[in-house]
DNA sequence: CCATGCAGTTAACAACTGTTCTCTGGAGTT
DNA sequence: AACTCCAGAGAACAGTTGTTAACTGCATGG
C-alpha cells in the first residue's frame, strides 16, 4: 500500500522528523511556549528558514508532536481495557503496560503531561481531542463488559473518563520516579494498582 | 501582632504585589518558562531593573505565586474533608466549594494546573510540596473517620492522594467550562459528583 | 536531456531579551 | 538637621528572537 516515495520526499520527511526529535529533546526542560524555532533548527544543524518548509510555527510543530505521542497509542488503550481475564490480573497488566510505555517513551509522556494544560491553545486542543477519543474507546470497551449491564450512558462516560485520567496520572507518577531508584517505581506501581482496585470495587457496587 | 510597617516597606510590598498580579494575568495565555521579566515590569509600569529588588528571577516569582495560590487553601481542604454529615451531602458540598473557588480565582487555578508539570523545576517542586501537604492533611482527616477503621497506612495514603488528584482534576475541568455556558459547568459538577460517589463506594467496600 | 519545482542556504532587519553599573530622591534613624 | 540606606530609574551591553527576500543546487517529470 505504501508507494515508495522518491529521494526528494524521503529527505524532506527525514529533516522533518529530525526537527520533531530535536524539539522533543529541548522540551524536556522547558515548555512549548518558550521553544524558539531557531533553537530547534540549531539543534538539527539546519538553517532557521528551513523550519518554515515543514511547520508554520512552533505551535504547529507542537500539534504534530501530539499526533506522534498519542496517535499511536490507541491500540495500547484497547489492549489495556479489553474485557478478558480476571479483573485483578487485568489491573496489574495495565499498570505494567503503562510503566513500560513511560520507560520507552519518557519524552513523549512528559510532553503530553506538560502541554495538556500548557500555554499553547492549539496544542491543548489537539491533546483534548485525542483524550476524548481515548474516552470513547474506553467507554465502548466498558459497555461490552458484563459488569456494566444496566448502566446509564452518563455513568459509563464518567467511568471511562475516570479511567483515562487515572492512566495519565499514573504515567506522570512513573515519569517522576524514572530517575530515582527502582524502589520508587515499584512504590508507584503498587499505589496505582491500589487505586485501580478501589475504582473497580466502586464500579462493582455502583448499582447497589 | 502585626507591627504597622513604615511607608517604605508598605510601598515595596505594594509593587511586589503588583508584579505578582501582572505576572498572573500574563500567565493566562503562556507558560512561566516563556514569561520575561521585562514583560512583567512593563505591565506594572516600572523599570526592568526594579524587578531584581523583589525576585531573583521569573522562576523565583513563580515560586511566590505557588505560595499565593496554594498556601491559603489549606483551611478549605480541611473544611471539605471534615468528617461531619452524611457522605452524599458532603460530596455535593465539596464540589460546590471547588466550583466556587475556581470562579473566584481562575488565574490561580490555571497557573497551578499549568505549572504542576511545567518547564520550571523549582516551581514544580514548590507545587509538589504543597500537594504533598494537602495529601497529609486529607490522610489525617480520613484517619479520623470511622469508615477508615482497620485500614492500613498505605491504603489511607493512597486514598488521600486519590482525593487530592480528584480535586485538581475537577478544578481544571471547571476551569475549561468557565467561559462556556452554565450548562457545561453543571455537567462538570454532576460528573465530579458521580466520580466522588464511585470512589466513596469503593472505599466503603475496601475491607470486604 | 532539459526545464521546472522545491528543500535548504545566506544575509539582513527591527525588535526584544537578561544583566551590569551608576545615579537619585525621599524615608528612617540619630 | 544631618546622615544613611535602599526602592526604583536610566542608559548601555551583547545576544537572541521571528520573518523577509533573493539565492542555489539537485531530484523530478515531460
Amino acid at each position: 500500500m505504501s508507494h515508495t516515495l522518491g529521494i526528494r520526499q524521503a529527505q524532506k520527511q527525514k529533516t522533518r522528523q529530525a526537527l520533531l526529535d530535536a524539539a522533543l529533546v529541548l522540551l524536556e526542560d522547558q515548555s512549548l511556549s518558550s521553544l524558539g524555532l531557531r533553537e530547534v533548527t540549531r539543534a538539527v544543524g539546519v538553517a532557521p528558514t528551513a523550519f518554515y518548509r515543514h511547520f508554520r510555527s512552533t505551535s504547529d510543530l507542537g500539534v504534530a508532536l501530539v499526533e506522534e505521542a498519542l496517535g499511536s497509542l490507541h491500540p495500547m488503550i484497547r489492549t489495556i481495557v479489553a474485557p478478558d481475564g480476571e479483573s485483578e490480573r487485568r489491573i496489574e497488566r495495565a499498570v505494567e503496560l503503562i510503566a513500560g510505555h513511560v520507560e520507552t517513551h519518557p519524552a513523549h509522556v512528559r510532553f503530553i503531561a506538560r502541554e495538556r494544560h500548557g500555554g499553547v491553545q492549539p496544542v491543548r486542543a489537539a491533546i483534548q481531542d485525542q483524550l476524548a477519543l481515548f474516552g470513547e474507546e474506553v467507554k465502548a470497551a466498558l459497555a461490552q463488559d458484563p459488569v456494566s449491564e444496566g448502566w446509564q450512558e452518563d455513568d459509563l462516560r464518567m467511568l471511562a473518563h475516570l479511567y483515562v485520567d487515572q492512566m495519565l496520572v499514573t504515567a506522570s507518577l512513573f515519569l517522576e520516579a524514572l530517575e530515582g531508584p527502582e524502589d520508587a517505581r515499584r512504590q508507584v506501581a503498587e499505589d496505582a494498582i491500589r487505586r485501580m482496585r478501589l475504582i473497580t470495587l466502586g464500579r462493582q457496587h455502583w448499582l447497589d
